[in-house]
This record gives structure tokens, sequence and C-alpha cells, in this order.
DNA sequence: AATGAATGAGAGTTCATTCAT
DNA sequence: AATGAATGAACTCTCATTCAT
């Protein structure tokens, strides 16, 4: 039991070591500049033994995309112990926002890039993906019952505050770089009140 | 002069034609799928000629990514002879996304892909896209002055309603087409109009 | 004593399992499409463990072909017990062809691909498949003593009967998918018959 | 003219370069160890240049055999003014052991080899193989016409010589390294011969 | 006896680019 | 002005084989 354990701990090591590089070269070269040898080369091993542990580079950048997605999923969870529904709505807009700025690449990799879905054949797992837009829905279905939100299409409500919050978090990993940083926080911090405070009736 | 002007002539009409055939490999083939030779067969001209007109690709997508945001700025100069602010502003946004959905591969190349602008070297050339974004700023100005809008900082209203626009644009451009098309509509009109109606406060 | 005699018979079914596996692969894929990986699937072995048992793919194959051999000369002496020495022969002759058209994987084995027979090392073993052909030379012999076939040069006359069901075998291996069934057996029949026919002189 | 007639010799002999490089390898090396590597060596090109006068590796291979199919053909053609029906045929039985020997590798190419013809695509072009087997039947029909033969199925017939020849052929180039020389000649001739003599009645 | 881990060598192919003409 | 010819560098992936355990 013991051996299998530690052939498996180190097997998942493996993988890790593979994905950690990945990412890496991700950050460093841009998405489709990643090949299996840089990869390789990072982990100091023979491209040969990447595909001991992946089947094909696909399966990689797949691996990748569902990190993301976990990661994504419980940096968003944290905001839910939060008792009051608006509160608790506009803790989850600023969550979203900042795991995108904290998590540039993983962001990029799930909704900006435009590779890494298409190349996915396996859609079935799309719902990894919208866990995070069902738990959105649910909080502003409760600040509509609890008459903060005036009553309204859901889908519409949603996203549109997807958009929003979207839309800060890639302009942001796209043009964040022209901003100084005191004022980036200031801006995307005050945006999200601006645009939010807007919305609620009381 | 007339021998001169026509071979000035004739180089636009090269330099066009390449720029035509790129921009509609883009739009069949995707971003990174063009390749010169790609280029070459669709105008029927040798690759090398491509580099009597252009010192290398990333020449020709800076060039295409140029010309996107001058087809952007006229969409939405469209809009400014509506003398009401507040109708004017609303009808930016929608000028914005609808462009965006109707040239979703120039407004890839301007704002979701990565490769174009990071391949770019001079960004003096940066002043194309911060027109369209005073053309905003002037709306909202407007809007404030006319007591539409409370007054704010106008550069966290600028962006927020940026980032509104932006996102519904980028997300339908991603993940559009898994919505299917009465409704997709529905959800552009309705969510702009849900996120401005919310800003103004008459 | 007992130890060694189960070890050995271990040991030697492992080997067969190993040379069935590799055979039931060239049936399916085809000759060069073996791997060491597939077979080691396919015994639901590791692949390093059948270099316990063969030097290398190269011993593999050379086992098979010996095997072949062996089933091809069984194969023949079914014949042997027809007592007259003319239709002993002509049953020879179809024999061969039928053994082929049964076997065309051995038979290619044997007689078509190249590969197996340049990569063995030791044609010692040569004799294998020199025990077929002296059969056939021991039939023509009593054809020619008792007056079936006219006297002439025993060698010339088994090459010549070799090359024709030689013939019709490879023709039929290679060519044969592109003749329809029923039509495929009255040719094999009636060429053997037609071709033998004309040698004998009574 | 003279620019346009150049370029096409020019390409020509590239092209001619390449094919005889790619049969050197075979020859060297056998059918399944030629790489696109190996034959660029050869020529002392880069890979790449090869692809710029062959789409791939298979259509190398299918020039090869096409090649070997016409040389084939012409071959046989030397023997269709002999007058005499049954010389003739005779001829042609030792034209095409004769073809076969001294281009032993067209020959594997053509008949014995199993990959070529599976990986051929387009089997249109089967067509320039039947040329020579229509050739064949011509010959035996004219014999049978001319009462050298007797009347039976001319495909029975047709197949049986052609399994003769192509027998002694495939043969002598399978195992015709272990037989001397003088005797090979002696071998080949005299099998024709005796095979041939029982058929005709006249 | 058996294997998991690892690898070097090599496969076919594509790309942006250059050079001589 | 235009191009045909050529290439180096790179790509993903597969194979037989070995070594330590």
């Amino acid at each position: 039991m013991g051996i299998n354990e530690r052939k498996y701990r180190e097997k998942q090591e493996m993988i890790d070591l593979i994905l950690d590089a990945s990412m890496k070269l991700i950050i460093e070269e841009g998405y489709d500049n990643i090949t299996m040898r840089k990869i390789a080369d990072k982990i100091e091993y023979s491209p040969t033994t990447i595909y001991l542990y992946f089947k094909d580079k696909s399966e990689i950048l797949y691996s990748l995309l569902n990190l993301a997605f976990d990661k994504f999923y419980e940096a968003q969870l944290g905001v839910q112990n939060i008792g009051n529904p608006k509160e608790r709505l506009m803790a989850h807009g600023l969550a979203y926002v900042n795991f995108a700025m904290e998590n540039q690449h993983y962001y990029d990799l799930m909704f900006i890039l435009k590779e890494p879905t298409e190349n996915m054949k396996c859609p079935d797992d799309w719902q990894t993906s919208t866990r995070t837009y069902d738990l959105l829905k649910t909080n502003i279905k409760q600040c509509m019952d609890a008459g903060y939100l005036e009553t309204a299409d859901l889908e519409v409500i949603a996203f549109s505050l997807w958009s929003l919050v979207h839309g800060i978090a890639s302009l942001m990993i796209k043009r964040g770089f022209m901003i100084p940083e005191p004022f980036r926080q200031y801006l995307i911090y005050n945006s999200i009140q601006y645009a939010f405070k807007g919305l609620f009736i009381k």
C-alpha cells in the first residue's frame, strides 16, 4: 500500500511539475508559443517523458483549463458566507475582478484566449465553467427577493453584471499596464461601486 | 510628378490588396492560421512579393490593427449627431457593441487577441485607440453637465461604461455561439438598457 | 529437477504467448505496424518484460519465421500418403497454394516480405525452409521414375513447379482482393490444373 | 519561351534527381527505411526543398511506382514485333523475367512489396498496370487462334502464365542470391522452356 | 520475474524568410 | 516589380530500448 501510494504521489508530482512548467511558459511566452520541447526543457526531462503523463499536448492545455476553472470557482465561494445579499453581491463582483487581476494568466486561459476553448474536444466539462455563473445568479436572485434589485429578467441582470466585471477584468489585463498602480486599484474599485450602486433600489 | 504619383498609387493599391486578403484570411481561418503563403495565394502573387511592401508578417498585422481602429472610430462617430446627451450616450453604447458584433474579427484584433498588440513595436500609435475613448468621455461629460448623470469622477464613469460594453462584446464574441440568435439580440439590448438605466438620475 | 522443469515450461509458455500475440498483430495490423508496445499490450505485460524472453524485436520476428516454416512443412506432409505419384504431385501443388491462401500472413512472412529474412542473422536455419523443397523434389522424382514426367533436370522441374505455385499464391495474396470469390477459387484450381496437365506425358 | 523551357527542364531535372535518389535509397535500405531527410541528404538539398517538387512522401513513392510500370510496359513491347505467335509468347515470358531480374527493385515495387500499392490512394491508375496483362492476353489469344494452344479459358491461361513468370521472378529476387550465377541463368531459361513447352500442342 | 520511468533518435511536415535573378 | 528556389528552425509525436528497482 505504501509503495503504491508513493508511486501515485510521485506521478501526481510529475503531473503538477509539467502543468506548472506549462503555465509558466504560457505566462512567459504566450499561449501559442508553448511547445512540448520547451516544456521538457523547463522541467529538465526529455520531451518523450511528457507523453508518459499526458496523451498529447491538448491534454495538457485541457488540464490547465480545468485547473483554472477550479481555482476560479473556489475563489468565488469565499464570499458566500456574507449574510446580507446586497453586500454579498457586491463582494462577489469585487472577488471576481480581484481573482482575475491576481491570476491574470488563468483568467486569460478561461475567458480571453480563443484557442484553448476551441481546441477542447469534450465540452461536457462546460459545467465546470457554468458553476460559477450559477452562483452569480443565485446571489442576484436573493437580492431581488430581498428587494435590493428591481424585479427583472434574471438572465439579463446576470449577463449585465458578468459583462461588467469581465469587462473590467479583461481591459485591465490587456491594457492595465498603461495605468499606474495606485490609480488602477482606485479605478477598479470605484467602477464596480459606481455601476452596482446604480442598480440597487435600496 | 505624374509618374511618382502613379507609382505611389500603385504601391498603395498593392498594400490594400495584401491587407484585404489578410483580413479575409483572419476571418476565414482565424488569427493564428494566417501564413504568408496563404496571403500570397489569395492575392495571386508570390510570397516574396509581400516582402516588398511589408517588412515582415508582424508589420501586416500591425497595419491591420490600425485599420481596425480607424473603422471602429468612424463607426462611433455616427451617433454624434444625436442631440440629446442621454440618448446619445445610450446610442453610443449600443453602437459600440453593434460594431463589435458585426466586425468580430476587427474587434478581436483590437481588444481581445494578445499577439497583435504585443508584437506592436511603436505604441505611439496608441492615440488611434484613445480617440474613441475621448469620444466616450465627451459624451459622458455632457450627460453630467445636463444633469443626466450624477457628478462623479469622469475617469471612473468612463471606465465603468467601457467595461460594460466591452464585457458584453467580448463575452458575446467568445461565447455567443452558445446562445440562440433571437435571444442573443435580446440579451445584448436589454443588458445595456438595464445597466445604463440605473446610472441615469433623470 | 521438478522446479527447473516447471521454470522451463513457464518460460516456454511465455515465449509462446508473445509469439502468438505478435502473429495476431501481424494479421491485424500488418507486418510493419507491430511495435513492442502493442505486443506488450496484447499480452498484458509491460514492454520491458518481453526483453526477458527475446533479445530484441528482430528475434521475435525470426522466431515467428521459424514457426511459419514448421507449419508450412507440416501442411505439405499431409499429401505424402497419396499412393499415386501423379496424383500426389498435383495434390502437393494444390496443398501449397491452399496453405498460402489460408495462412496468408505466414506465407507473407516466409516468402514475400523482405525484412524478416533480411534481418535474420543466422541463415544456418535455412534448412527449415529447404525441407519442403526436398519434399517437392522427391515427389517429382517419383513421377519421373513412374513415367509420368519426361526425364529432365530435376532442379529445373522443381524450380519450375515451385515458381508456378508460388506465383499463384503471391499474386493471389497481393492482388486477390480484386478478384471476386467464386472466381478466385476457380482461377486457382484451374491454373494449377492447366499448367500441370501440360507437363504430364501420361 | 527559352526561359520557360529552361525552367521547366530544370524542374524536371530536380524531380528526376529526387526520384533517382529515392530509388537508390530503396535499393540500399529498403522500401520502408526511406525518409525525407535521407533523400534530402542524398541529393544534398534540405528536406524542405523536396516539398517544392512533391506534395508529400507518398507522392514520391507513387511517382516511383508509375515510373516502374512505364519501364515495365516498354520492356515488354519489345517482343511484339516477333511474327510467330508461339515464339512471341515464349519471348514475352523471357522478357518478363529478364526485366524483373535486371530491374529487381522496380519489380519489387510493382509486384512484391505490399505498402506501395496499399498506400496508393488513386487506384484509377491501375490501368497502368493492367496494360501489360492485356498484352499477355493478346499474345495468348493469337497462339490459341493459330492452334498453338489448346482452346481454353483465356483468363485461366493468362493467370497461369503470369503466375509462372512472376513466380520465377520473385523467387529469384528473393532467393536468387543463394544460387551461383551461371546456374541461375540456366535455371531461369530452362524453367520457362520446360513449363511453356508442356502447354504448346504443336 | 517483472516493471515504471526515462530517453535518444528520428519520423513527416510547415513556417517565415532570404537570395539571386 | 516580381519571383522561383532554397533553407534553417521548429513543430508534434512514436519507436525500440535500457536502467534501477
